[in-house]
DNA sequence: CCCTGATTCGC
DNA sequence: GCGAATCAGG
C-alpha cells in the first residue's frame, strides 16, 4: 500500500500522539510497524519523547552482512505469517483474593505440635509432616471449628463458584460442621 | 518471549 | 522511496 498524503498525514499524527509503531501500522492497515518506522525515519521525524530509552544503537561491526537477495530461496521455509492466535476473546478473570495466613506461635512460646494441639486450636497443618519442625497452625478456633477462620475458608473453598460473600461462607462452614463432622481428634 | 525504535540495504 | 531483516534494548 502506497503512502498516501492522507495516511503520511495520519502517520504524523498517530506518532506524534505517542503511538508505537505497531500500533501505527495496525491502525493505517496494510503495513508493518517496520514500514511505519522506515516512513518515520524517511519523514525525518524520530525520536519522540523517549518512549523508555534513548536506545543508542552502538557501532554494529558488520561482520556478516545478511543475505538479502531472493536468490538463496530457503527450501520450504517461507517465513510465513506467525500466525498470530488473536481470535479467542479471553474474558480477565479477577485476581483471586489471597489468603496469607502467618504460623501462629503459642501464647507460651512453642507452635502447636501434634503434642500441644488442643480443642480450640486450628488443625491446619505447617511444614513437612515428615520434618521435626512441623506443627500446626494453632490459631483459636470457634468451638468444633477443626480450622481457625483463616484456614477454614482455605479448607472449604470450593474451586468452582466463589462467589459468596464472607459471611455466608463462615456461615457454610459452620452448618457443614454442625451437620454431623465434629471435630474428629 | 513479548515489546520498542534504529539501522541497513536490496529492491 | 520502500520495507524486510536485523539489531539493540526494556
Amino acid at each position: 500500500m502506497a503512502w498516501t498524503d492522507e495516511r503520511v498525514e495520519t502517520l504524523k499524527k498517530l506518532w506524534a500522539d505517542g503511538l508505537s509503531a505497531s500500533q501505527i501500522a495496525k491502525q493505517l492497515g496494510g503495513v508493518t510497524r517496520n514500514a511505519v518506522i522506515g516512513k518515520v525515519h524517511r519523514l525525518g521525524l524520530s525520536g519522540r519523547a523517549a518512549p523508555s530509552r534513548p536506545t543508542r544503537r552502538i557501532a554494529t561491526p558488520k561482520l556478516a552482512p545478511r543475505p538479502r537477495t531472493a536468490t538463496s530461496s530457503s527450501p520450504a521455509s517461507a517465513k510465513a505469517k506467525p500466525s498470530n492466535g488473536s481470535e479467542p476473546a479471553v474474558v480477565r478473570a479477577p485476581a483471586p483474593a489471597p489468603v496469607p495466613v502467618e504460623p501462629h506461635v503459642l501464647p507460651s512460646g512453642d507452635y502447636a505440635t501434634v503434642l500441644t494441639l488442643r480443642e480450640g486450636m486450628c488443625k491446619w497443618p505447617v511444614g513437612d509432616p515428615a520434618d521435626a519442625s512441623f506443627r500446626f497452625c494453632g490459631h483459636k478456633t470457634t468451638p468444633g471449628q477443626a480450622y481457625c477462620e483463616a484456614h477454614s475458608q482455605m479448607a472449604y473453598q470450593p474451586q468452582a463458584k466463589r462467589k459468596r460473600k464472607p459471611a455466608d461462607d463462615a456461615r457454610a462452614v459452620l452448618d457443614s460442621l454442625a451437620s454431623g463432622r465434629r471435630a474428629n481428634f
